[in-house]
DNA sequence: TTTTGAGTTAAACGTATGTTTCAAACAGTT
DNA sequence: AACTGTTTGAAACATACGTTTAACTCAAAA
């Protein structure tokens, strides 16, 4: 085995050009290159290039996934039969991104975009490996917004948590961007975690609206 | 001339093509071959692959752009010194957007998917095309809300609208695939309106938070 | 020691892409 | 009718891409 094990090398390497260039433009040499690994060592390891994307996008999303599951198992079990707000709600979700994000900020901007792409690519392999893998979180995270927002009719509900997420996903994948421009215009640095500070409470708002 | 006139079909197959697959999807070739033209008539009428996802944008944004300007100055100038709420701020974008895609929905979500290509494509040329382009609707609807909202402190008030705008663009551009979700999970068809009547108040109170 | 098999390497393959070329067709003007 | 500038057409160009191949490395098993 080498220093750091080619697989996670490629991930690594993967994870910082997609969040910088996205997928299509990021090319398997470019990947392997900053990888310091052979070109042939994408597929040799992935199989494809979608395959990498696909892995690229698993490595946040199981953590996370258990992550939120688990916390959720640990509160329902201390707390039975409370009713979350949908500020705790937010909140275990960004506590869980937080923990899997940790130490490298960049990461919840790829994922953000991941999340993008795979909702609007109409046919996308992302799309269907996304919904099959995350259908069940997504159904318990739905039953808890649906006990917070009682009065919601449900396909209201749903919109209202799209563009939640809409909010959450187009202002962290382009957080890096954003971040600039606040300090051209405003002279004033934001850190990511005023960001989610700014971002919570505004969420919580809108799908409570009227 | 031709029938209709060559640029026109380019722009109109692309704009198709761009909202299905995205860009570095499509293909100059798809393009040409859906609006029945040579594969060099890009090169020539528009110069580059680039030139014409910029063409594509500008026929939406030219005419969006003057529509809620010379529609903000009617409204002053029959209404001088009426401070708008959100809401009302809300209705003109809508309205103009509303106008700019008759006929034509999807052309809705082209636009805000460039949008968000616009934004977090850090060193593209659609970002800087799009903020000279912009930039002076941008502070007049800017200053607008501020007036909305003055006990906002200008930095939250900034990604509060970014917040809002995520929502927009997220939900719109994949407006297709979040329907066909809706009508296989809850049984029940939405119009584009319809949706655009659960995103507005939505955005309102999201910005109004606290 | 030999064998095995996973991992790595350099090179090549086939293909799809954006772009360019240059001759032909065309429309408008003189 | 001849000329002129613009637009189209078929073909080729150069390149970048994802992928495959086959030779090679090398540690662990037999």
């Amino acid at each position: 085995m080498a220093q750091v094990d080619t697989v996670t090398r490629i991930l690594d390497a993967a994870e910082e050009l997609f969040a910088e260039h996205g997928f299509a433009e990021t090319s398997l040499r470019t990947i392997t290159a900053r990888a310091d690994v052979n070109l042939a060592a994408v597929n040799y390891h992935f199989g494809s290039k979608k395959a990498l994307i696909q892995a690229v996008f698993a490595r946040f999303l199981t953590p996370f996934y258990k992550m939120v599951e688990t916390s959720l198992d640990v509160h329902e079990k201390n707390h039975p039969d409370t009713i979350l707000s949908i500020e705790d709600i937010l909140r275990f979700v960004a506590r869980a991104m937080a923990s899997v994000t940790e130490g490298d900020r960049s990461r919840l901007a790829i994922f953000m975009r991941l999340l993008g792409l795979a909702y609007n690519q109409g046919q996308g392999h992302l799309r269907k490996y996304l919904q099959t893998e995350y259908r069940s979180l997504f159904r318990r995270v739905m039953a808890l917004i649906a006990k917070a927002t009682p009065d919601l009719q449900p396909v209201e509900r749903f919109w209202r948590f799209h563009f939640m997420l809409g909010s959450a996903a187009f202002t962290l994948s382009s957080m890096e961007n954003l971040r600039a421009i606040v300090e051209h215009d405003f002279d004033t640095k934001c850190t990511e975690e005023e960001v989610v500070g700014y971002l919570l409470p505004f969420l919580a708002a809108g799908i409570r609206a009227k």
